[in-house]
DNA sequence: GCAAAAGTGTTCACATTACACCCATGG
DNA sequence: CCATGGGTGTAATGTGAACACTTTTGC
């Protein structure tokens, strides 16, 4: 075997002169959102004809001037009317027949944001808020796209304290304790979980409470973004397969 | 604000019809490996003039009826003669000035190993591994996507146990302790790395000794990987920050 | 007063850390 | 016999898991 240099070569050639090594690029975003109770993600019903009755991520192909991580704030700013908000890469997905139109790479995104904290824009393509465990199927290869960020979703909530996204800036331990089940799938000890959060020493008391539930109201916390800041720097070694 | 249709859309226009949003597509490899106590990575001399004397990871465009995975593998296959290697795919970089010859938008991937298994292919453009903590500087944005494989590399070993793909089949625990050490930068105890690894239960004792030691030959192991299948199906469930 | 959720401590098992001495081998 | 690393145990501390009763509020 003697691999030598294939015949397009990117380092000798202007890419001009490779058409056949050219791919479209677009973003994917898996907006999740919190509602009774339920991790939601953000979705639109697919215009092509193909997938005609099916669920889609909210997409688009990156302009030939924008970066990847830009294209996907405009998506996520153009359907939400949001800016600012947590926004991550988390996989590309780059299958031979993933689009009906021809090679199409796309690269996926996860953000968290707070259903309430916004409008939803161009309300067209029924842009709906959908229960992520009622999801089967969707456009495309979305559904394995959706599965791969709610996957680092559960993983990374364990990591770092990005849930509080989800959430309105005054929370009660019970909705934080809510959102983490709901996300994971799993139920908690009530106890360990507060005392846990609280050791984090990561909520600021805000000394009110709950309004209007019917029964007796909770405290409510704001998450203290300064304290996670300066602890985040801290090292860790640990070996845990 | 009425965020409407962009003008080109590739769901109502076949892609042929938008070469402007056409951009190449390549994956870049970032192969580690270990020798001699340290975590190298295996590099090559760009062979573009804007970097002539720098170095630069292994990569290709990725060929129109190749998947982003199937690139990578090709890529790692030419290079280093292996197959059923550990490859796994990082993050993707889509700057618009990563490339001189134009906009290239690349996946990384990096695998890891072992050094003594392979021999090197295509032994132009002085492929050669180098130590992964000497390297300043790279061609193109080499060097941030080495970075970040880095850091991914760190924290997987932390929760899977991929680390034995930089090893042969056969070690000792002082190898094995050393290669964690080189990864992570730091210095561990060796009684509890010890007491640690044998309570994963993932060792096999092959009852062999070291040979042409100086020292104290050490018990010689392999990893047990029937047994990790087993026992990775547990869930976890802990927050963490 | 009833329903519903808030708030609160202790115990136990287990994991992590820190730490020091003798042993086997090659030279 | 010396240099080098191999091999081993224990005590203290910290962490995670299990578990039940009283309190506050709205109705």
């Amino acid at each position: 075997m003697t691999p030598a240099r294939k015949k397009p070569n990117i380092n000798t050639s202007p890419l001009e002169l490779m058409p056949d090594f050219q791919f479209a690029v677009s973003v994917d975003c898996v907006i999740f959102g919190y509602e009774n109770d339920m991790l939601k993600v953000l979705l639109i019903k697919s215009d092509l004809p193909e997938f005609k009755s099916k669920w889609s991520l909210l997409g688009d192909l990156v302009h030939p001037d924008e970066d990847l991580d830009a294209a996907s704030y405009r998506v996520l700013r153009e359907r939400t009317g949001l800016e600012d908000v947590f926004l991550e890469q988390v996989h590309t997905f780059g299958q031979l027949n993933r689009h009906p139109a021809g090679r199409v790479v796309t690269t996926a995104y996860f953000s968290l944001i707070n259903v309430k904290d916004h409008q939803l824009k161009q309300l067209d393509n029924e842009l709906h808020w959908h229960p992520v465990n009622d999801i089967k199927t969707m456009a495309f290869d979305h559904k394995v796209i959706l599965d791969t960020c709610h996957k680092t979703l559960q993983k990374k909530i364990q990591e770092e304290p990005i849930i509080f996204n989800l959430l309105e800036k005054k929370f009660s331990l019970r909705d934080l304790q809510n959102l983490y089940e709901a996300i994971l799938g799993v139920s908690l000890d009530r106890r360990n979980f507060r005392k846990k959060l609280f050791t984090t020493d990561l909520l600021t008391d805000l000394d009110e409470m709950e309004k209007d539930v019917p029964h007796r109201p909770g405290k409510l916390y704001t998450f203290n973004h300064a304290r996670y800041a300066k602890m985040k720097k801290k090292t860790f070694v640990g070996i845990d397969f």
